[in-house]
DNA sequence: AGGAAATTTGACTTTCAAGTCAAAACCGCG
DNA sequence: CGCGGTTTTGACTTGAAAGTCAAATTTCCT
């Protein structure tokens, strides 16, 4: 749909198709240095550099860098409400879904620039921060209604407390900080170690609360 | 024992108490504004507004930006360093060291200012970069000994990964992002939370390996 | 009080990355 | 080819924070 009253239309599509396609590219790149270095300690001309263009073409595609971190973070909230979408397709108890959940994170984390770790909101356009912590928010709140589910489902310990689901946001976003693609774990070993590690916890037999 | 050539020494002691006092009020201030907003993000006079001096007499203590950010970084593996070796006295299993080790980790990391978390290596002056790299690969495998001692004692599962540090320590370190002194959380009850999560899981049942 | 050393600071220079712009290169079409 | 529109870029301006310095202030001793 061109509402575009001006002329010459023949091929209408793949304009914007490219268009599309460069802003997501530059996002991409955006997203894996943010992860790595921190939005404030990286600079657009590394951004640029990365893919071999150059600053300005960065600011034909985002009107500055804080247009481009919002870019970012919009694309990690929406993958991220897709991928709880579809854990709720998934067939199993409340337990099984966080593991798809936690796991398909994880993956998500590893394909550099996938997602950026939303945590410097405050570098966002004023305007923007209130909506995105809103949505932020919101995920929050329903990751929280899925342990909650877990609780009532028999799946989850009933006594969990409330900030379960920032520890488990705390070791999956850290993930960008010391993952290589070269390195030693393949996402799906990390994944595996994590859930396992997310369920059963460490100690050797079920039951043995140690003192302070 | 002041070594010191020049006059007058009549109390040699106190000036280099204030001085050392000082130092550390410093570095406090920016560890805690470099683990809430990251080290780029934050500007000297933010920290010496925080505490109420002027920006030129940070210089005065420290060379530079990137000292000031070492200083925090060493302050931060010194007290690791220490409460490792705090740890090895705790009597006994491995696990139970891990999780004391753990907790006053976690209390560390909620006394605003005390450690930094130790992420932005590239940000230090390049000659201090490979010393601190060193100390924390040193941490790393001490932490990962520990874990070893653990599934020899039998205080841990035997399959555990690697990369169980890493999980643990992106948990303890994303903490100070979201820990507030006015929230609704003490610390002593995140590190409660948290060891009953690394010790058991979040499973209702011991044994319930879900599938992927 | 008086003076020397230590400390602090207002005002400055420097540096570096954000952001702009007009000219160049590119593209699809006749 | 050559012409409009699109995209890209080299060279620039701007702004904010790092870093400096000489003068002002404080400290502490006699």
């Amino acid at each position: 749909m061109p509402p575009s009253p001006s002329a010459q239309s023949t091929s209408p599509f793949k304009r914007e198709d490219v268009r599309v396609q460069k802003l997501d590219y530059i996002r991409r790149a955006a997203s894996d240095l943010f992860n790595k270095k921190g939005f404030d300690a990286t600079s657009l001309d590394e951004v640029a550099e990365k893919i071999g263009i150059s600053k300005p073409s960065i600011y034909y595609y985002y009107k500055n860098k804080s247009e481009l971190l919002l870019g970012c973070y919009i694309r990690t909230l929406d993958l991220c409400d897709d991928l709880l979408a579809e854990t709720h397709q998934i067939e199993g108890s409340a337990l099984d879904k966080i593991c798809h959940f936690t796991r398909q994170l994880i993956f998500l984390n590893c394909a550099q620039g996938a997602i950026a770790v939303v945590s410097e909101i405050d570098a966002l356009p004023s305007e923007a921060i209130g909506p995105l912590r809103a949505r932020s928010r919101d995920l929050t709140k329903r990751l929280k209604r899925l342990i909650a589910d877990g609780v009532a489902d028999g799946s989850l310990r009933p006594d969990l407390s409330d900030v379960t689901t920032l520890f488990i946001m705390g070791a999956v976003n850290w993930t960008p900080r010391w993952y290589r693609e070269d390195g030693p774990m393949t996402p799906t070993a990390i994944a595996d170690a994590y859930i396992s590690f997310l369920v059963q916890g460490v100690a050797a037999e079920a039951d043995q609360s140690p003192g302070r």
